[in-house]
DNA sequence: AATTACCTACCTATTAGTAGGATGGCATTC
DNA sequence: GAATGCCATCCTACTAATAGGTAGGTAATT
């Protein structure tokens, strides 16, 4: 219960990026959800820039502990998949965290302040490094066999789940996640 | 050359939407890019969200023929997939469409005038219906083995599809793109 | 005494949108 | 064929609301 105020504002405004991305919110929302006035955000974060910076810091740095965490936690790679891929698909179907914060914002990227930016390329490439290495691991276990280098089936695994996201989204249909990611986790488990 | 003023206007905004979704743009932008004033583009489109209702009419239309024109052009399944997939690729290298507007759209549909959500919704339908009937078709003439109902297999592609623009956009690298999609559609072609 | 957290009150720029006038082409009427 | 009225297009000039952000003060901790 005794969350500190700059943490309650970026819980808030993490949710109001997942909904509507970096110009779908304003200082406002914030101040109505998490009952503070404006300038009192400003306290906390001068700048909105500052803010999604911080906001992406501690989403960044809470997916790769988390990640981290789950490697010592489950050592076979397709356990570990499998739990990534269940984490987003239960945020999704209780719709707590219906999309990544990363994915929503890479949509935006154009426009992000360059800070802004940079964090989520980190985040992308930080994803891309840690799906590659489960499936190595994996392989090495003789768990998957891949059809392209690892690299390249990282890229096409993160790929299927953002897409997934935006089309569970887009079609209002939940289930669609799993319906899209299901598959493409059990092709790599295929034994040739 | 003869090209009205409010195609212009459309042009436009539908590359600023593009660039940075439904609150991403104004119409004082569109006023700098077209050279008229505001006000006289409220006389073409009264209200933001007939702009971009009329903007996703013409877009989701533009791609229904488009579809169409293909499968009469081109009668090979697997010749069309690919040039589905060649066009967005292209697009994405040479910068001049780096995103699909629906898939755009569909990250912020929770803040989106619900006729523009109904938009691209029937967008995400009507794509995957083509899909799977593409696929159906390859099936049927021994060109494609799919692994999972053709329904399902359609969903597949088309999240990759929407995820590798994603991922291309994050990391800032247009060859991303066809490093995740032409596995897939490759997948699909491989001979059982 | 200094710092932290919050406040009221304000600022400027921008947002979507409106009111009403000027221009100019086009069809109807005389 | 000239005068008529009409209507689409575009304009200047405005509005109210909201954007992100600042100035300066108060009250409680340290």
């Amino acid at each position: 219960m005794n969350v500190s105020t700059s943490e309650k504002i970026l819980d808030v405004a993490e949710s109001l990026v997942v909904a509507g991305g970096y110009n779908g919110f304003s200082y406002a929302d914030i101040s109505d959800a998490v009952g503070i006035r404006k300038a009192s955000i400003h306290h906390h974060f001068p700048t909105k820039a500052e803010l999604v910076e911080v906001l992406l810091d501690r989403y960044v740095q809470r997916a790769v502990s988390g990640l981290k965490a789950l490697g010592e936690q489950v050592t076979n790679p397709a356990k570990q998949l499998e739990a990534y891929l269940g984490y987003w698909q239960s945020c999704i179907l209780d719709a707590s965290q219906p999309f990544c914060v990363c994915a929503m914002l890479a949509s935006e990227m154009q426009m992000l302040p360059e800070e802004v930016a940079a964090h989520v390329r980190a985040h992308f490439r930080n994803l891309a490094i840690w799906v590659r290495s489960v499936l190595e691991a994996g392989v090495e276990q003789g768990l998957f066999s891949l059809s392209a280098p690892p690299e390249q089936e990282a890229e096409i695994l993160i790929a299927s789940v953002h897409g997934a996201m935006l089309s569970a989204r887009a079609l209002g249909k939940p289930d669609v996640f799993s319906a899209i990611v299901s598959p493409q986790l059990a092709r790599l488990m295929t034994p040739r």
